[in-house]
RNA sequence: GGAGAGGUGGCUGAGUGGUCGAAAGCGCGGGUUUGCUAAACCCGUGACCGGGUAACUGGUCCGCAGGUUCGAAUCCUGUCCUCUCCGCCA
């Protein structure tokens, strides 16, 4: 969440950033409520001084009757206490419940627009388009002919949106981990598997909202854990009410976690085969950074995803993502979209990765600060997140590109030892 | 799941109703000594919210939430977490 004092001190601004993001939060009401606050803040601040005087006149007291009237004005005190305490806690209530629905600043040159329509293309891979002297099969196509993914199982066992993996399948899936793992670990990551449970306020603190109509998120009844959609989540909550020495900053982590995500209302929207499905496995990147250096983490994330697609051989674009698009942490994102021959009429690229710069956005809410030698006082981190691979994704993306004209697929270059083979028919 | 113990500042850890925002040590900042470094010694050093140009000053915070009391780190209740032992178990 934005700074209280900056929301207040920049009203306009933020007001048009939520115009900007397509955000409804009532800022008004919010710089309204504030000066409310600290007007009854003072009165809370008054009484607790009387009250203090009192307590502490009580012992210096002569005798009993002039201590008993003393207890009776502390009785007093502690009642007028209590009842305007009551009120600043309702205010702040509120005003907290607008706090977290005002989206975090946007950078100055993220392309303005309501919706993804406004993305803009920054940047081509080095692998050229692919071309085929037949018609490419969409991965769903693919996938059943060689009996890699059994989506029909799946649907049986959990419902609409849960597939098996199988044969070669889970070759790719355990060699694109190590594939990125590898990588990360080589770019100084410290690589971790996360719980893919996580407290709700852990979830919060991210910008998740774990529940809720429109929730993304599947929580576990009688408890207040959450299924993560992504190990952004557990990664942000590992350094929690922490302050860290700056000279340890920035630190890198990468973490392999199942995601499980509700997809509530994207009934209809490019729901095919592993598009858009309740669960797959990614490996997140995360970094902790100094204010100073997060623009330029971000940076190297988007290129970090680069050359893992890079490297796999395969098309895609960068897109810097528009204002509208930007949900409610990220200051920049950067979304990677591979290419995939079976989409639409014609291949449409599909986006795989996504890689955000959340500023203080998500430290504030997750209390995680830093410290510097000789100064005095702690400052917020600024944090950042990216997909190195997100597996279903990243498998789609390889069977439509990969296959040949008699519906086998190649296995890229860069996986061959990890998979153990070249080519996958059946 | 059962039984115990515990959660205190950046860290370790003392503190069982007022004199406690909290001993001590470590760490950190400054200084003295010193060929450099180290060591030793001295002084200082929590966070957050608010008022003040500033010196300074009010309030809150001892896992979290309630309760008792004029007054709670300290007593009571609930809750979360950690550790030890037992049971169960991949």
């Amino acid at each position: 969440m934005l700074d209280r004092k900056f929301i207040v001190d920049h009203a306009d601004q933020v007001k048009e950033n939520c115009a900007l993001r397509g955000a409804r939060a009532d800022v008004d009401r919010f710089v309204l409520l504030d000066g409310k606050r600290r007007e009854k803040q003072t009165t809370v601040e008054e009484l607790n001084r009387s009250a203090n005087d009192v307590a502490k006149s009580i012992g210096k007291a002569k005798d009993a009757a002039e201590r008993e009237a003393r207890k009776n004005e502390g009785r007093e005190l502690r009642d007028r206490t209590a009842a305007a305490q009551s009120e600043l806690d309702t205010i702040a209530a509120e005003m907290d419940a607008i706090q977290r629905a005002i989206p975090n600043m946007s950078h100055p040159a993220a392309p303005r627009g309501a919706d993804d329509q406004a993305n803009l293309e920054v940047r081509r891979g080095s692998t050229p388009l692919p071309k085929f002297d037949f018609k490419p099969r969409d991965h769903v196509e693919l996938a059943e002919k060689l009996q890699l993914v059994d989506f029909e199982a799946g649907a049986k066992v959990a419902g609409h949106g849960f597939y098996f993996l199988k044969n070669e399948a889970v070759l790719l899936e355990l060699a694109l981990q190590r594939y990125a793992i590898d990588l990360l670990i080589s770019e100084g990551f410290t690589p971790t598997i996360t719980p893919d449970l996580a407290r709700n306020d852990v979830l919060q603190g991210t910008g998740y909202i774990p529940r809720g109509p429109e929730t993304q998120i599947y929580s576990i009844a009688e408890s207040d854990l959450s299924l993560v959609a992504t190990a952004e989540i557990t990664l942000g909550g590992l350094l929690a009410d922490e302050i860290i020495e700056a000279e340890r900053l920035p630190l890198k982590l990468c973490g392999i976690s199942h995601c499980y995500r509700t997809e509530a209302g994207a009934h209809g929207r490019a729901t095919r085969g592993l598009y858009r499905v309740h669960q797959f496995t990614k490996v997140e990147m995360f970094a902790f950074t100094l204010p100073s250096e997060s623009d330029a983490m971000l940076d190297y994330f988007c290129q970090l995803e680069c050359r893992l697609f890079d490297g796999l051989g395969l098309a895609y674009r960068v897109v810097d993502t528009a204002t509208g698009d930007l949900g409610g942490p990220a200051y920049r994102k950067y979304d990677l979209e591979a290419w995939m021959p079976g989409r639409g009429t014609a291949g449409e690229f599909g986006e795989v990765t996504s890689t955000s710069n959340c500023t203080d956005y998500q430290a504030r809410r997750l209390a995680i600060r830093y410290r510097t030698k000789g100064e005095k006082g702690t400052q917020f981190v600024h944090t950042l997140n990216g997909t190195a691979v997100a597996i279903s994704r990243a498998l789609i993306a390889i069977l439509e590109n990969y296959q040949q004209a008699d519906g086998s697929v190649l296995v890229p270059k860069a996986l061959q030892p990890l998979v153990g083979k070249e080519h996958i028919a059946r």
